[in-house]
Parts: structure tokens; sequence; C-alpha cells
DNA sequence: CCCCCTTCTGGAACCGGTTCCATGCGAGGG
DNA sequence: CCCTCGCATGGAACCGGTTCCAGAAGGGGG
């Protein structure tokens, strides 16, 4: 356990000199700047990042809660901040926020709070202001990814949009019975993203005149096994189908699209189906969707929080800019059929 | 920025006194401790992990390495070991190892080293013997996940067994023109998985007198995009076309699945395949596979962990034993048509 | 020639806890 | 009655760095 000490009796140089010359604050010859790099590499010394954090406050570590690791957009966002922090020499430390309440207050009362973390970045939760608040008190910056909070930069692409453009395809194509598979509106975790989508599907239906109602909508969880099941039992009656199916999320239209398949349904030919997000399987189901970039978002929030840590007296707004998107279209998506 | 010392002001005792109230550690009256508590939290007070470590050397944090993310037995492995830590009191800190050589250097030979993960643990990543070293003359623990690694505890199924298992199902079942669709034996960052599968093939294979080389084995990247485009090239050709498929992974054989359906190849009748891993969405494609657990050895990873932890003075013996599979028979899989 | 400024270095305080050691006190045993 | 032991508490050292401050040396300008 070499210590910055053993390094300087080994350089010959004071405690202070040997930090200097080791960190690269302040003046130091080049000369004992090498004789000490030398000592530090002949003992393999590496700095206690505690010890230097107790005193300058700064921990170079950010802590980032995320609902979920195991779906696309999630994973997506993760790898994204985290190359992003590597590469700015930072570390990541990983909260998933289950619905767990207790858990919940855990993570932000104590986790978060003891000075281990320099920022937060929160993807796909809606933080409470409470506990917007007790990060706020601490200092600490605080970056969203999908999904916009109150008093929060936030990166997201915008929900509404995106599920009135993907509505506007089908319609323009000719379609008038189209349903919504969305998500679970009682979901507390994000349900943001889920009222959104549903927003923007009925905001186009309702500018095309088109019907839009309780038999136009059916929630279900925001994934594979989810589109599947829902799509199982919506499709198979032939009478109460419809010939066009904007899903919450890619997940959710492959999904269906396997659903459909197994019911003999041809897609497109008898049922279009289109996604949003861009999903790495989109392409192998031929399926059309609004494509959203979640690494890129990772790394902008990273890039943010580095600016805010980087400028701390600067008073940054805190707003939220929609984040690009681009309409993939794809086989699943075609004119009705007679 | 409330410090111990303040505590102590407030409640009228020392330092040592308001230390050993707030951890637990030593004789403090119950009076005295509720004092302490009580200005605590009047205050506002949490410890700073910091400082704390500083003195006592350890961080109540692990580090985890891991290739991917976004992939469903890594997600899987890395939800288990988040909520095991979480509930044992530990920060997880997550470092994804991409094939970039400097940048996996720069993890261990600095980010790990730093004091400020108590131990480590390795998924899915074949570690150098410099590296266990490394580690090692830190004196941290080191456990592995899938696949095992010399000279270190290790969690993962038998993968030799496990597939020469899928494969005498299929033989079972009365094939004999059987392929193998494994991963890439070029890829350094896990090969022994892949390798280890294909073994198990060819082991099965061979013992049942049944011709294996060349060209019953075909390579692609373990994904189901990989699978697919493997699928449909492999499959297009109907004189050449298997009457079944080991694949090398879930998703691989998902790919497959969906490739021969696009194909107009029907499932089992024309195809059987079959996979490893027990993947969510196996039932959803009616996939045979062999199931594995891995959010369990994640959580079995982090138990070892914090035993070691626990007891530093015990010499732990670094063996495998590999983890229970079980056979999920669904109807990917039938005997061969005429 | 003197003064000031820049560069370089060492001493010492400090970050915020934990823990060793000494001390005081009341209770129980011989 | 005295000695010992367990509990309770405070003082002070210490973990391993960073940084402020002071001082010394050398160079340039007035």
């Amino acid at each position: 356990m070499s210590a910055l000490s053993d390094v300087a009796r080994i350089a010959q140089v004071s405690k202070a000199t040997a930090s200097r010359a080791l960190s690269g604050n302040g003046y130091v010859s080049a000369e004992t700047r090498d004789r000490v790099v030398a000592a530090a590499a002949a003992i393999g010394y590496v700095v206690s990042s505690n010890a230097a954090s107790l005193v300058t406050g700064r921990t170079r570590n950010v802590g980032v809660v995320i609902p979920h690791i195991n779906r696309w957009y999630f994973g997506d966002v993760l790898e994204g901040i985290e190359s992003a922090l590597i590469a700015a020499g930072y570390d990541l430390t990983l909260y998933r926020l289950s619905a767990d309440a207790a858990e919940r207050r855990r993570v932000f009362e104590y986790f978060l709070v003891r000075k281990r973390v320099d920022a937060v970045i929160a993807v796909g939760i809606e933080l409470t202001s409470h506990e917007v608040g007790l990060l706020g008190s601490l200092a600490k910056p605080i970056v969203g990814v999908g999904g916009a909070i109150d008093g929060i930069a936030t990166f997201s692409i915008d929900d509404v949009a995106a599920a009135a453009l993907v509505t506007e395809h089908l319609i323009s194509l000719g379609h008038t019975r189209i349903m919504h598979f969305g998500g679970d509106q009682g979901n507390e975790m994000d349900f943001r993203v889920h009222s959104q989508r549903l927003a923007g599907f009925t905001q186009a239906m309702d500018a095309a005149g088109l019907p839009c109602g309780d038999d136009t909508f059916r929630a279900t969880e925001l994934s594979m096994p989810g589109g599947y099941e829902l799509a199982l039992a919506v499709l198979a009656d032939p009478r109460a189908r419809p010939s066009a199916v904007v899903a919450g999320s890619d997940e959710v239209a492959i999904g269906t699209i396997v659903a459909a398949r197994q019911l003999g349904i041809h897609v497109p030919a008898q049922l279009s189906v289109v996604g949003i997000d861009g999903h790495e399987l989109a392409p192998m189901f031929g399926l059309t969707t609004l494509a959203q970039d979640p690494g890129g978002q990772g790394t902008a929030a990273v890039e943010r929080v580095m600016a805010e840590l980087d400028d701390e007296g600067r008073a940054w707004e805190r707003t939220w800019s929609p984040y690009p998107v681009r309409l993939e279209v794809r086989s699943s998506t075609t004119a009705p059929g007679v």
C-alpha cells in the first residue's frame, strides 16, 4: 500500500511537491517531475481517490438512476452514458430503481447523498420535487434522459409529436381503423412517456376526424411479450380487427407482428404496424418506426453534466429541447387492403 | 455541509462518541445514542463515505466489469448483481469493457486500483493472469460469472454439457443432419463460451457417430440479427439445408426461426431449432431451450463476494461449480419430417 | 545596485471521519 | 473494605492526499 509519502521519500522531495508533480497543478521543474513520476512508477503508486475527494470535494463519479437495465432503450442509454463517462475519466455508479418506494427512498436519501457522486443522471424516471430538492440542496447537477422533469435539464424526444407523426403516416396511407397498443397508464414509474404517446395518437386521430376512444386504445406492458399477448387477444376477432396498429414502442410492435404472423394475418397486407424507438431489431422484422438515438441522448446528458461541473458558477437554465427523430419506413406498413 | 463535529457539538458529546453512536461500534449509552441520532437528524447529517473509507479501507462499493449491457444474458446478470448489492448496502460501479485494449488497460490499472472498490465481479470476460494478479496483489476478492477463469471463483453453467445436452435432444428425436450456428471463434472477448458450446456440440455428434466438421458449423455474432442473417444465407439452399439447428444462444435461435418463417420454412416440421439460455422471449417464439438463470448467477456472485469480504482471513478456494440448467421443450423441435 | 516578479520547493493545516488509549465510575466478588 | 472488571466517554493520532503560505533563488527592469 504505497502512499504519496513513500513516493516523496524515494524521489527526495516533499509530499507537497510530489502531489504537484503527479496531479499537474502548480509549479514543478521538469527534472523534479520526472524523478517523482519515476518513483511512483517504481513502487506502483496510485492515488487514493478517497483521500483526494475528501479534500477536493470532487469524486469524479456520477450516479445513474434507471428503472430497467434489460430493456433496449434503457440499455442503450446506459451504454451511451458509460462510454462518455469513462472517456471523461469518470466512474459510473448504477442504481436501478424498482417500484419499491422504500428502496427508492433509500437510494436517494442514503446512497446518493453521501458525497459519493458529483452529479446524477436520471433515465426514464419521473423525479419528485422532493427528490429534486434533495439533490439540488447539495448543489449537485441533475440531468434527465427520456421524459422531461420540471426544473431539470432533460434530453428526450418529443413523445407527443413522435406518436402523432407515426399515426399520421398511417392516416396518409389511407388507414381509418387504427388502434394504439400503448403503455399502462397506471404505471407510476414512467407514465409520462406512455401518456404522451397516447396523447400524440389521439391528437393525430382527432385532427383527421377519425374515431378515437376506449375501443381504439389497449394498454400493455411495453415489452415484446406484452405486445405479443395483447395482439393475440385483440387480433383474434377478425371483425374487431383494425387495419393498422400504432405501437407504444418497437418492442410492442414486434410482439404484434409476431402474433399476427402466428394468427395467419399478413403484415402489411392485412395489418400495418408502426413502432416508435428505432429498436435494433426493427430492420429484421421490417418494422416501420420512428427512430431515436438513445445512446446519443446518454452521451448528451454526460456532456451537459461535465459542462455544469466545469462551470459551477454559471446559472444553468433547466430546459428541455426535443431530440431529433427520423421516420424509417420499412415493409410493415402499406395502404389498407380491400 | 454538516460534519460529524457539528453533530457532536449539538449533542454535547465528543466526536468519538458521536461516531460510535452513529456507526454502532463500541459502547454508547442508550440515552446518549438517542441524543446523537436526534442531533444528526436535525441537521440532516450523512456520513462522508470518503472520510470513512479513508480510515477503514472499506468503500462498500463493488466494481463490475462486463462486455455488453444490452444483451439479454448480460443485462440479466447485471440486474441480479445490482439488486443483491443494494440489498447488502453496497454500491455498484459499472465498467463496460469494449474490445479496445487501451481502454481495458485503463480500467484495470487506473480505475479499479484506486482503492475505490472492495471487490470486482467479472461477467463474461476472460481475465488475463496479469489482470488477476493485479487485483490479487491488492487483496481484492474477484469473482467471475459466465465463463470459468483460472484461479478465480466462478459461477456459470457447464457450457460444454449444455451444448451436448441440446444436441442430444435433437439426436434423440431422430435428427441426423444437424448444424451448429455458434459464436465467432475469433472474438477475443468471450471466446471460451463460444468454443465450449461448439465443443459440446461436436462431442455429442461424435458420440452419436454423426458427421461433424466444417460444413456443420457456421459462425456469427451471438445476437438476433446475427442469427437472422446467417440463417437467411444458409437456409436459402434447400439441398444444403439441415433438418435441425443447434444455436449458440437463444438470440441466434430466434433469429433463425424468424429467418426460417420468412423463407417459408416451417418450424418445426421442416426445421427444428434449439437454443441455449432460457431467453425471456423463448416462450413467445415457442423455442426449445436449455434454460439457465443469469440473475441467480449474479446474486450468487455477490453472496460469494460478501462472504469473502466478511472473512478475509480464510483461504478461499477458487473453484468453479456448474450452475444448474433445465431443458425446456417447446414447439420448435420435433422429429424430422420425411 | 536594488527591487520586484516568476519559478520552485517545503512546512503545515486541513478534509471528516474511525479507533486506540486513558480515564472515570459504579457494581460485584473475595 | 478493596480490588477488579465492564461500561461510558473524551483526547488525540491517524488515514492519504491537496493546498495555502512562506521563503529562496534567479532574472529583468529602472
